[in-house]
DNA sequence: CGCGGCTTTGATGTTCATCAAGTAAAGTGG
DNA sequence: CCACTTTACTTGATGAACATCAAAGCCGCG
């Protein structure tokens, strides 16, 4: 038993713990069988939306964005998802083809598990069905939440929402590489590019924050938590 | 065992088919016992945020809105919806207190099983299981993406969007009821009241749409169409 | 019958998008 | 490796879309 664990480290994977966690040591074995782990490189696209869903796949390590294609050079993110969000699989079990695409925002790595396992699992061992239920419940929670959360806002609230958010929930820093590009944050906060960056500039000009490129560093920020508030 | 169902006549609800197909009828029979069915007037709140999830509630018949509050005059609508829906459900599992609150927008009837046995259900009966995943990855998906297509659009598409809804998706007819308030439109689609006011006024004048109080009328519904992809 | 909430219209103002133009950075092929 | 092209970033000027403010009529309800 043990030794089909270490071929794949499924048992060792934190994600045992969170996702896996009423598996029997056969589900588990079976399971890491059949999953494959695949990196992929800042900018590679992981999902695209309207191709087939076979597979069931989750973030294991990195920064990935999750959106919707408008037209060739314009997209709109939903969410931005980090390892144990699990938001590439809203749609898994409800669909025939992907309804989002995700790309990975830093390096990643994600795992790959046959869909019909998976469905085969959750028809065999109701726990692991009701984790999984429990898991997407408060993932599409989030994405609806944070998602209202920052389009009751004005520009100014939402570029300083979202700065709060990397600094805050992605980095825990105060100074830190900003994973997109200001276009990216204009297609999470659903404003043009130019304002994104005219705003920016606004908050450096008054001291708020330290741009460096893509580094960003907040300087003030109970100021910025003020302006996100009263946005 | 007939006799059980004939009680609360689960087996023959219409449910059935599409919530409950994987139950065996001890199940039925056991989710029937507790079961509870609750009819509520136009305009009651069905489900307040904030409030302890100890039920699984889903719509049988009627219309209802999804909302959260902003403060006491203001709302958002998150969406609208309809038997099966299940929208109502979203956060069920994952949360102790409910996220979002419902309201009746016509009279309608929910019916209310303890989440405990949900739960048991869930957990012992994984085809079961599977079915409820479906219809809340479902769900999700349709709320995420109805609620991007519409804030997409600007003011004369959303409201465009909105009458198409109500007559394509709701009423199939060209000529309803509109089951929300002028200041409802306002917080589904994410604008003024006055401004929702003013473009359906645009419509009439333009012989687009007839209105009378809530009773509206779709007079050009090639032009409306338009008017919805264009914005 | 009068009060509060919903509806309607108009006048005014703010916020944000669009257009334009230029610099910097990052790939790309000879 | 360097010219070349493309993509990202930045700032300013202008205009359009929408919010806000104001005022009045309407309707239901205590």
């Amino acid at each position: 038993m043990e030794i089909e664990f270490a071929k794949c480290n499924c048992a060792d994977c934190m994600l045992k713990s969170l996702l896996y966690k009423h598996l029997s040591n056969d589900e588990m074995a079976s399971m890491c069988y059949s999953k494959a782990e695949k990196p992929y490189r800042k900018g590679e696209v992981i999902i695209e939306e309207g191709t087939p869903i076979d597979n069931f796949v989750y973030l294991k390590e990195g920064l990935v964005k999750l959106f919707k294609r408008i037209d060739n050079t314009k997209s709109q993110i939903i969410s931005i998802a980090k390892p144990f969000d699990f938001v590439s699989l809203l749609s898994v079990f409800s669909n025939t083809t992907y309804n989002f695409s995700v790309s990975a925002l830093e390096d990643s790595t994600v795992c790959i598990v046959d869909l019909n396992l998976m469905k085969d699992l959750i028809r065999k061992n109701g726990s692991f069905a009701l984790d999984i239920i429990e898991k997407m419940n408060v993932a599409s929670d989030s994405i609806i939440n944070s998602y209202l959360d920052r389009n009751r806002k004005n520009l100014r609230g939402r570029i300083a929402y979202i700065l709060l958010y990397f600094s805050d929930e992605i980095y825990k820093t105060e100074k830190f590489e900003i994973p997109v590009s200001r276009k990216e944050i204009a297609e999470l906060i659903e404003m043009t590019t130019e304002n994104v960056i005219r705003v920016m500039s606004e908050f450096r000009k008054d001291k708020i924050i330290q741009i460096n490129g893509k580094e960003i560093t907040i300087l003030n920020k109970e100021m910025l938590v003020k302006i996100c508030n009263a946005g």
